[in-house]
DNA sequence: GTGGGTTTTTGGTTCATACCAGATTTTTAA
DNA sequence: TTAAAAATCTGGTATGAACCAAAAACCCAC
């Protein structure tokens, strides 16, 4: 049983003191007593909440709707709510591995194979690889866990012509390894983009969230050192799951400005 | 007087038919009107709606606040709400000025500065900028907008050792053209996070958005060539508004490249 | 005409209720 | 003992009613 640091004076549901919202006076109480740690693992049921701050349950789900765009909860599926583990930081442009950077950050990192399959480009595909749309090229599907957790459906599309039998490979592993182990992609570039966007079915059900929650999409072309593009990706991560990183590659460039 | 396509056979409140729920008929129907195109401006009132598509009030909210997490409409405090227009493309990486990248984009760039002053650092700017925390810095807080709709508040803060008399110059200009032209800072680093948020007020209100909206909050430390770090600044977007996007700059790695 | 007050319209907040669907737990029967 | 069935608990969906706050439209006196 969780118990909940709450001041029985206050009156959430009383709009007229100070004009500030019942379900903003709910969402305060519970970010404090998340961020105090008072509160962890899963959260007392919906109803019990209602009960404990006195307000409808419409009004409470607006403030747990708020937390969890905040990233401090998160929802299993008619199962409860929970504190939201710590994020993962991910620096697309970095030619690491998801197992590197996940293990570095004390994550215990895990990837499910969906499907291998031929197919021909969307046109935004042929554009960004300049390939025709006739073109077969080798597509899979992927989802990533860390700490058991489903964190991004990932779609990748590699040119056969690049990468020749790429799809003999064990595709569960890492690609940034196979590419420099196996095709000698030591020096990679990529075009990123990354924008907020909502989580349909079946991605949504991969990531174990609703119909219409919150995501990150990063999209993502590979190119050689000649700036051949060979590989298309998008991914889409849990909005709570993550944060951009990218730090300036000092020593690199350092290097390069000394006479 | 807008018009909408509506298949009056369809009872989108009808949750028998195909497991779909009828909030999620209502944003596929209103969606596709505005990919479409057959929906632009602003959206007939939610009475309207919620009388076309035969639902209640707080269903038609619902795929409308899912509408708005896909950033295709967004809303005017009690006014209404209105098809987004197109995401600026930004990359927190290049050494662009804002005035630069929106004009680039046909958009009506605007900035104004809320407040010039004085502080103290917080733990995580001193941490960033290595100073101490007695140590006087310039912050200032800006809202920049595009065609006149408000997309991101700023709040720079600038180390005034490594920028003298900064509090002098006219900030709600360029600052990157300001330490291009006066600080001969032709070169400089970035540190860049980027993450989901929530916006709260003042930030939402300064936004023309509602406390509890969603948002990206890009954070960036700005070091000079040789590594100092000398500028910290939070960026709070409307997450409808931006996409960030990093194009590999063949061209430079190109010339390193070649022998 | 036009400025200022009034009315109307709009979205924003909150409530109470009901029932559904899936996850979880408990009970029951083989 | 264990597997299947039932009960229970959880969040998910949906309704409709009411009222509030601010924006927008309107109107009228000057």
């Amino acid at each position: 049983m969780v118990t909940i640091t709450h001041d029985k004076t206050t009156k959430y549901s009383n709009k007229m003191s100070k004009n500030i919202y019942a379900y903003a006076l709910v969402r305060e109480a519970i970010a404090k007593n998340i961020i105090e740690k008072k509160l962890t693992g899963n959260l007392p049921s919906e109803r019990e909440l209602c009960a404990t701050y006195e307000v409808a349950r419409s009004t409470l789900r607006q403030a747990l709707g708020q937390l969890e765009n905040m990233g401090l909860i998160f929802r299993k599926n008619r199962s409860g709510w929970y504190v939201c583990p710590r994020k993962l930081k991910y620096d697309p442009m970095r030619h690491a591995s998801f197992l590197q950077y996940t293990t570095e950050q004390g994550f215990q990192p895990s990837t499910v194979l969906l499907s291998k399959k031929q197919i021909k480009p969307c046109k935004e595909i042929s554009e960004s690889l300049h390939v025709d749309k006739n073109t077969s090229l080798t597509s899979i599907k992927r989802v990533r866990s860390v700490d058991g957790r489903a964190v991004v459906v990932e779609d990748l599309s590699f040119s056969n012509a690049h990468l020749p039998e790429i799809e003999k490979h064990d595709l569960s592993l890492s690609i940034s390894i196979l590419l420099k182990n196996t095709y000698k992609h030591h020096k990679v570039l990529y075009d990123i983009s990354v924008e907020s966007c909502c989580l349909f079915n079946p991605i949504a059900q991969h990531l174990n969230t609703y119909d219409g929650a919150l995501g990150l999409k990063v999209t993502r072309i590979v190119r050689d050192q000649n700036g051949v593009a060979f590989e298309f990706d998008r991914e889409y991560w849990r909005h709570d799951a993550l944060m951009i990183e990218n730090n300036a590659k000092l020593d690199v460039f350092i290097q390069h400005l000394k006479p």
